[in-house]
DNA sequence: GAAGCGTATACTGTATACAATAGACCCTCT
DNA sequence: AGAGGGTCTATTGTATACAGTATACGCTTC
């Protein structure tokens, strides 16, 4: 008699005050300026300060929190220019993946993906009132990870994840209404389909054009919220 | 009376660990595979487990170091499909670099870029014999980092800078000869003199064209030492 | 009321202790 | 000789203690 699954390993603290911790933020619970004090959170979380400094400093090299001038840490705050800048990387990431998913995705992928936009779809018009900012962006960014994830090259999804959860506290600091949810899903499916096609040069083109349509109204939506920071641009 | 400078902050324990181990790592010293042992490396470092630790968890989001399969943390090993993932992102991230250096590179960055080959190429002059591979392949990485920075998105860089560490750590597992030194440095020349002239297209095709044959070469040397991942792939 | 100083409290950096787990080594049995 | 079991040692995960630094607050002086 072979046993075929080892026994599930336990998460450590560590590990899980890191995922909670990010989430925290992502999710705006955390907000973009608030500072993270160790023993706070050590208190909250009901653990020791060992974890939550080994999950800071995780956190810390993600580039979501950083050390303020006196030495404490606060969650990142994205301005404008960062938004500009993060589209950018974004957009050159991106364009190689949609690049590669149409060399190297298998079909099994491609109907993958295309059950996930149904399914994104669904779960839309199903709950339109009751998702959340995060969640309804989490769709979002799950659908252009899948397209990476497609490519088969890890370094990329996870160089792509670092600007997602970037825009993510972006986004999360501009959004007060929902983003267009079924223009999007609508573009998905017409990216996802230019792929099917292995063109590479319009599956470009669409990631292109739908990141720098998402550019525009991302960086316009944050100059609204900040006056100040239009006119310095 | 005014004092002009705050007085110097000295580097934290952990943070010089950090770098430490880092450099420890790119430079071979700790070589890919190599056990990350916490006691160890506190009793040769001379501090305690704690900023061990904390520098080892900054170093595992960076993906230099992984955990093994009993939770140890090892010096990751990189690949022959890995050399070609990175070189993928590269030339994505370096492609859109030197289209926004281009566009934003002040005359003053594009001087200094020039001045920079300059020192380069007197310094591989004067000191052939006896610089290192790690000396030597720090001032390949430079210039195409001061490319990322004269585009001023910070973002970028940083990306790029996780990209190079990795290939950093490549190129130390293949190069048992000098890289074709002069080569490069007239390479970097051109690619320079094509930003300067600020025509995108030409600058982005001098770039892919390098990092091209920058990857047939160094893949070409992966399989070669490593006769069974050639038939694999 | 505002500014400056002193004190108390809170926070950060680091070392150390304890418990759980992994790995090495030795002994016994087949 | 090889396999299995037990014991010892080393390592990792986590909590706690201590020292240095930052911040808040209260009091005094102008």
């Amino acid at each position: 008699m072979t046993l075929s699954n080892p026994l599930p390993r336990r998460a450590s603290l560590h590990e899980q005050t890191y995922q909670t911790l990010r989430t925290s933020i992502l999710s705006g619970e955390l907000a973009p300026g608030d500072r993270l004090v160790e023993t706070q959170l050590a208190t909250q979380l009901e653990v020791s300060r060992t974890p939550i400094r080994e999950a800071l400093r995780q956190l810390q090299r993600e580039g979501l929190v950083a050390v303020d001038t006196s030495g404490g840490l606060r969650v990142i705050s994205v301005s404008v220019s960062d938004a500009v800048h993060l589209y950018d990387c974004r957009i050159a990431l991106e364009q190689a993946a949609v690049r590669e998913a149409c060399l190297h995705a298998s079909d099994r992928t491609l109907d993958d993906l295309q059950q996930s936009i149904a399914q994104s779809e669904r779960a839309v018009q199903r709950a339109a009132s009751t998702l959340n900012t995060f969640e309804m962006l989490n769709l979002d960014y799950q659908f252009h990870r899948k397209i990476a994830e497609s490519t088969g090259n890890p370094w990329l999804t996870d160089l792509l994840d670092q600007v997602f959860d970037k825009m993510m506290l972006l986004r999360v600091q501009t959004t007060r209404h929902n983003p267009r949810v079924l223009d999007i899903c609508r573009e998905h499916r017409q990216i996802c389909e230019t792929i099917a096609t292995r063109d590479a040069a319009t599956a470009i083109a669409a990631i292109e054009s739908h990141l720098n349509a998402s550019k525009v109204r991302v960086v316009t939506a944050l100059e609204a919220l900040q006056p100040s920071s239009s006119t310095d641009v």
